[in-house]
DNA sequence: GTGCCAATGTACGATCTAGTTAGTTACTTA
DNA sequence: TAAGTAACTAACTAGATCGTACATTGGCAC
């Protein structure tokens, strides 16, 4: 198997191409980015075992034998689709700066960065919910993911830190528990679009709603957080 | 080489001692029972795809042909393991008795048994995102589901004019809102559990972290509606 | 320009899988 | 008790699907 990232050897780097100006016929790198985005493509619209190696293939400019050339096999194709997307959110979740903010605004602002990027990622969505159906045993395969996400979780603990100290949060409550209550609401609304439309008539992704959802995030996680407990 | 005179066909294997009169050994009731219950497992299991008819049949005490004679295909096999496990919900929904109860009880019930019915049945959840992964399309095509669910959502509504009328509910909401976050939360903890764990190392659905969730969700849902807004 | 090899293309095969064909038998009922 | 039929089984097929063996070529190093 080759991994294209060391495999650049006798490439020439990345500068013109060989004096005429054309796009050189051959290149790893392009043709590995290219399977890479059909792929992340195909594995999110018909799941791991509903993907068709061949057809992924078709919709490339190159062959089948290229993704074995690159990726070894199928499911080393998905791995890699999989790295891929995590490292967008992650990327995502770093942009976030929330140091000048009152605890109320960061809080709201995370989870609306969280809201944004599901509802902009379906595909994201689609192959979570397809590892999840798989039990994370691809994942578990890659070293790429054990704690990688760990950023957010302690960005929100600083926040209720500071929200503690201020006397703005009354409740006490676990920063990952509030990362989970604000993932479970953006996904559900994105990966349980098809049959609470079924049943319920609702599009819960559609445009039109959106603001809504969002500003009814919003005010969930604030009133959790700033709500005393009501024990008589 | 088969000798075609002595052919074996349609022989059960195994003649079972017949005519003792307990235990019939045609049932067709009993066999059909005994597919979906199998085909449940499989495709909970593995996926609409991932599932093996061949499978399916050997984990039976009948064979393929049987499923095909009862339920015609694969797909119609898998519709019908559908409709069983969400006539289960809608059966335990219809056991919820909240007449009595104060609407902030009343609320807390409806979410706990959401909570509870999820966390005792993960094949349910499973079922359900395998069927957003493919985009509902078989469930569009029975016709057991569009708003056979709308008797919770009522429910939920009737609780939530109760409490405004009490001046127990600050905040106007719509009650299939107010389902969605309690459905969001609850199927979560289950559906992407897998991922959640391999990622930040904290299995959601552990048994000894029941009861803080459960906590945690009737919380979140008192407080949502009981806060007012805080616009300045 | 020539040698070399990474990169690419073609064609095929072993295996798997949904569904079918053909045949058998337990049970009911008249 | 005879006959009809619902319930059942084994063996097969057509086509799909992952993966590979083998052939070829573009472009860099020298």
């Amino acid at each position: 198997m080759v991994d294209a990232s060391v495999s650049t050897r006798g490439r020439r780097p990345d500068a013109a191409p060989s004096g005429d100006g054309l796009v050189p016929q051959r290149d790893a790198g392009r043709t590995r980015t290219e399977i890479l985005d059909i792929a992340t493509r195909e594995f999110a619209d018909r799941g791991y075992n509903g993907a068709r190696v061949d057809e992924i293939a078709t919709k490339t400019r190159t062959t089948k034998r290229m993704i074995y050339y690159y990726f070894g096999s199928k499911e080393q194709l998905y791995i890699a689709v999989l790295e891929r997307v995590y490292l967008q959110i992650r990327t995502a979740e770093q942009t976030l700066d929330v140091d000048g903010l009152d605890p109320v605004d960061a809080i709201r602002r995370i989870a609306e960065l969280t809201f944004d990027h599901h509802q902009s990622h379906p595909d994201f969505i689609r192959l979570v919910s397809i590892e999840n159906i798989n039990r994370a045993e691809h994942m578990a395969k890659s070293p790429t993911f054990p704690g990688q996400n760990a950023s957010v979780v302690s960005l929100i603990e600083q926040i209720l830190a500071r929200g503690r100290e201020q006397g703005r949060f009354a409740r006490q409550v676990d920063a990952l528990d509030v990362h989970m209550l604000i993932s479970s609401y953006c996904v559900f609304r994105v990966a349980n679009r098809h049959t609470f439309n079924t049943i319920f008539g609702r599009d819960l992704a559609d445009p039109a709603l959106r603001d809504r959802y969002r500003a009814m995030l919003g005010d969930l996680v604030v009133a959790y957080l700033t709500e005393l407990d009501d024990d008589p």
